[in-house]
DNA sequence: TAACGCCTTTACTGGTGAGTATACTAGGCA
DNA sequence: TGCCTAGTATACTCACCAGTAAAGGCGTTA
C-alpha cells in the first residue's frame, strides 16, 4: 500500500533506480502470471502460496515484498483480464461503423481475453473470496461490460440491423457463451481465438435456422 | 457404502421398519439440498461442514451418519443436477417430432434444471474437488449431454430446418449460455424459468439478424 | 424391565495453509 | 571500510476445518 514504485516524484531523492523499480515492476508481473496460470490448472483454493513460491522458485515471504494477500493476487487477475475487455468495447475499430460490425469486433476481442492466462480468472474465480471493496469493483466492471453488449444489441435493433429481442437476454447469452469457453478451451485447440469468435458470430448473427 | 436402507430385501430380518427407512432417506435427501443451497450461496469452499449442520439444527458427526465425506455431498449435488438434464435429453416429449423441436424441449428442461437449487453445483462446482472416480462419472455425463446437443443440431441439419454451423461450435455457446444464468437467475427473477428459455431458444434459432 | 441398536452430542485430533518475526546476504553509498 | 536498504530464507504462529472417538439418550423388542 505504501510502496513508492510507481508513485514518487521522478525528482525525488528516494526515487529507487530505475534498474530497480523495473526489477520489482517485473517481478510483481511474474507473481500474478504465474498465479493466473495456477489458479487456472488447480483452481483459486487447491493452490497455496507455497505452491506459488516454489513454482517461481522463491519462498512463501518473498511474495509477500510484492504483493498484500493471496486476495490481491486474485483480484489482480480478474483486473487484468477485466480490462483487456473493456479495452475491446470502448475503443472499437474505427472500421467497424454499424452496431454489427461493432459487436463482431467485441466478440474478437472478447475471446482473445478468455482464452488468454487471465480468462480462467475472469470468469471462473468466485467475487465471494474477495472483500467487499474488491468484489464490488469487479462487479462494477463486469455491470459495465454487460451494458455495453446491451447497448451494442439496442443500436442494431434501432438501426435495424437486428431483430427485436431482448437486449438483456441477448447479452447473457452472448458473454455465457463466451465465458464458457474456459472450460473447454486448451491452449494446444485446433481452432485460434479468431477462429473461435468467427463461428460464434456467425451463429449469434444468422442463428440456427434455416428460414 | 455398506448402507443397507436400500438395498435390504423385503424379506430380510435385518430390514428396517418402513419408517426407519423412510426417515433416513428423508434425512439424507435434507442434508444434500441444505448442502445444495448453501454452496450455491457461499461456494463450496466456504462451507464447513459445521456451516451445514448448524443449518439443519444438528451436529457435525450426524452428518457423517448420512454421507460418508464431503465429496460425497458435492458429488450428490453434482449428480442431481446432471440427471435432471440428462432426463430431458432422454425422453423429449412425444409431440416434438423434428429435431427443431427436440431441440426447444431439451432447452426447456435445462433451463428447468439449471434454476434449480443444485443448478450451481452442476455448473460452477469444480470436478477437481473431486477424487478421480466421482470426477470421471461427472465428465462422463457432461459428455454425455453435450454429445447429445451435437446430435440434435446435426439431425436438424441433415434436415435441412438448421443451417450448416459446427455442431460442435453450437453445443458450446448454447450449454455455455444456459449454463450460465446460474451467475445472474435469482429466485424472485422477473422471467420464469420457461420464459427464459423461450427467449434463449428464439435467440439461437433465429439469430440477431434482421435479413 | 432389561438389552439392543440407532441417533445424536461433546470434545477431541491432525493436517493444512495464510501470514509473520527474525536473521542473513549482497549491492549502493558515505 | 562501514552503514543502509532491498530481497531472501528459515522457522515459526494461529486459525480453521474435515474427520473421529467415546459416551449419553431414547425407542423398540424380548
Amino acid at each position: 500500500m505504501t510502496e513508492p514504485a510507481n508513485q514518487a516524484p521522478a525528482d525525488s531523492p528516494w526515487k529507487p533506480s530505475g534498474d530497480r523499480a523495473r526489477d520489482r515492476a517485473m517481478k510483481r508481473d511474474a507473481v500474478i502470471r504465474a498465479a493466473a496460470r495456477l489458479f487456472r490448472e488447480r483452481g483459486y483454493h487447491r493452490t497455496s502460496l507455497d505452491d506459488l513460491a516454489l513454482a517461481l522458485n522463491v519462498t512463501k515471504p518473498t511474495l509477500y515484498r510484492y504483493v498484500e494477500n493471496k486476495e490481491e493476487i486474485l483480484f489482480e487477475c480478474f483486473r487484468l483480464g477485466v480490462e483487456r475487455i473493456l479495452a475491446a468495447l470502448h475503443s472499437p475499430p474505427p472500421e467497424a461503423t454499424t452496431a454489427r460490425e461493432r459487436l463482431r469486433a467485441l466478440v474478437l476481442g472478447y475471446v482473445g481475453a478468455i482464452t488468454s492466462e487471465f480468462g480462467w480468472c475472469m470468469v471462473r474465480a468466485e467475487d465471494q473470496d474477495l472483500g467487499p471493496e474488491m468484489s464490488q469493483a469487479i462487479k462494477a466492471a463486469k455491470t459495465e461490460i454487460d451494458q455495453g453488449i446491451r447497448r451494442l444489441v439496442r443500436d442494431g435493433i434501432d438501426e435495424g440491423t437486428f431483430r427485436a429481442h431482448d437486449p438483456k437476454m441477448v447479452a447473457f447469452a452472448l458473454a455465457g457463451a463466451l465465458n464458457w469457453s474456459t472450460h473447454w478451451h486448451r491452449e494446444d485447440a485446433a481452432l485460434t481465438p479468431d477462429e473461435i469468435a468467427e463461428r460464434f458470430f456467425a451463429l449469434f448473427d444468422g442463428g440456427l435456422s434455416a428460414t
